[in-house]
DNA sequence: CGAAACGTTGAATGGTTTCAACAAGAGTGG
DNA sequence: CCACTCTTGTTGAAACCATTCAACGTTTCG
């Protein structure tokens, strides 16, 4: 439900094409406009509540569980993951960040991490401090209703990571959140319908899907002889999209509802078609 | 991170103890008072939120997945629970819902419902119009922060639970579920560190959990017969919680975090204890 | 070159499900 | 009032899925 701000209707979700008006890209500004549509002014607004750019490699802890927080992260480029450790030592991958995802926005009440997060490619970060955030949106309620809009996406995304653990079984649950993720990707102008870059480690699916690494491995051959998809060398192939959309009941909508057809505008195309779908293919 | 409206600190945290103000019970309030304190003309604006009360019967749809809806429910007293269906009719327990907590908010982006949601006792639901809560939440960005933090609780909740299907043998899994809905119900002054009433049946408590309504009875009886905890006749007894919340790996703050201690003021305790502990007993 | 992370495979074990059956209480309609 | 059905709880045995244990090859990186 998009608010304006009374001037013209069609003006005013300028924030949704910021990509093409401005060099750098802004995936934060992105997400909050996909959620609701801004004014100039309030586009302003939050472009400004945003701090520092950070260039971290891989494996880099972003966030640690427990520990306070006063800001979140706007991933600009690059994959990250947020998860949880058990006392036993077992570890839960909560979700995975992709370009246009935000991160630690959960700490703004707390202001303590809920999820550690670490980054799986190298990645570049905005920082958008909670101060901020918390001055712009007390100002504004657009922008904390676009701020809710972003939670709620989050939790849409959690229901349906809880279907792939609790009713699907291994082999729907590892297709689902491959097409997941590259649906995800497609929203913001990466991946394709046929596959897409993946630079997920066996090790680390199976501790998003509640599974053992060696099961993951499995499943992953069991999915490639049966034709249904190939995830090799950090990369994933989709062979029957209709077949795999059947088998696990993916839902596009949910992905879809969250980011609308808009979304590619905002962050462009990767520079170069090699660099976007095999950045880390050299490392195998 | 409280708001105040710029009036005396202490005295705008009014809500907070409006069980106390008004004859009525009010849950919805309670919730977002919890949040964010508001002044009294900000807790009378909620209070204006809420439209009709529906006292309805056990094992009613109150909302359906995919459905249009265009107003969130409020549960004054009772019990219910928010769930999907998968293609192949399995059924996965999103959220077990009790008194003071909020179901559909999540639709008030997309007017559609993520989660069907049905009663499991007798209970006592509040309307909350979408329409009204946009009204006001466009008029006071405090409004749209108890929003936000009431979805960021619900996105607190899914994580937890995510962990109980993910990295939790059974029996942990049984064992913490149990002890989040006592610690929840103790937050709104039922339940006891001793026990609580359970209305949940095996079934209910196996699609929430990823199992198989015959398993958990055997998981049950394990944990009955290892002095851990009884849960009978829609009764659970919790026989050696220190072992229990070692064994679980619970943590107790991530219930408080979202409701602190201030909660029980606001939902008065339910009128005669008999009542609030067995309220369904004489149904087995 | 050695260490570390990742991928791969086999065999044995065990946790969960499936199938089947029965008991008990609640509610319904003749 | 009494069959009758429906829901829920309970148990046993067989089948299956996933884990554990163990081992080995590969690639990457310092």
């Amino acid at each position: 439900m998009p608010v304006t701000d009374g001037k013209a209707g069609s003006v005013d979700t300028v924030c949704l094409r910021v990509g093409e008006m401005t060099p750098i890209t802004d995936p934060f500004l992105t997400r909050i406009g996909v959620a609701t549509a801004l004014t100039r002014d309030q586009a302003e607004v939050v472009r400004r509540l945003q701090g520092r750019l950070q260039v971290v490699p891989p494996r880099t802890t972003i966030v640690r569980e427990n520990a306070s927080v006063c800001k979140a992260y706007a991933i600009r480029e690059g994959w990250a993951f947020a998860y949880k450790i058990l006392p036993d030592g077992g570890r839960q991958v909560v979700d995975f960040l992709l370009p246009g995802d935000v991160v630690g926005f959960a700490g703004l009440f707390s202001n303590i991490a809920a999820q550690s997060c670490e980054t799986i490619t190298e990645a570049e970060l905005v920082e958008v401090p909670y101060a901020a955030v918390r001055r712009a949106g007390g100002q504004s309620s657009e922008l904390m209703e676009a701020f809710l809009a972003l939670t709620s996406r989050e939790r849409d995304k959690l229901v349906e990571h809880l279907l792939d653990l609790g009713r699907r079984d291994s082999l729907a649950r590892v297709a689902h959140l491959l097409l997941e993720l590259d649906y995800r990707l497609q929203s913001v102008g990466r991946g394709s319908p046929t596959g897409f870059a993946c630079p997920i480690s066996q090790y680390l699916l199976a501790d998003a899907l509640g599974l053992t690494a060696i099961h993951v491995n499995r499943v992953l051959r069991k999915l490639r002889v049966v034709g249904l998809l190939t995830f090799r060398f950090g990369h994933v192939t989709f062979h029957d999209l209709d077949r795999l959309i059947e088998m696990t009941g993916f839902d596009p909508a949910y992905v879809e509802r969250s980011s609308p057809s808009l979304a590619p505008f905002a962050l462009p195309p990767a520079r170069s078609p090699a660099e976007a779908f095999e950045p880390f293919h050299a490392r195998h």
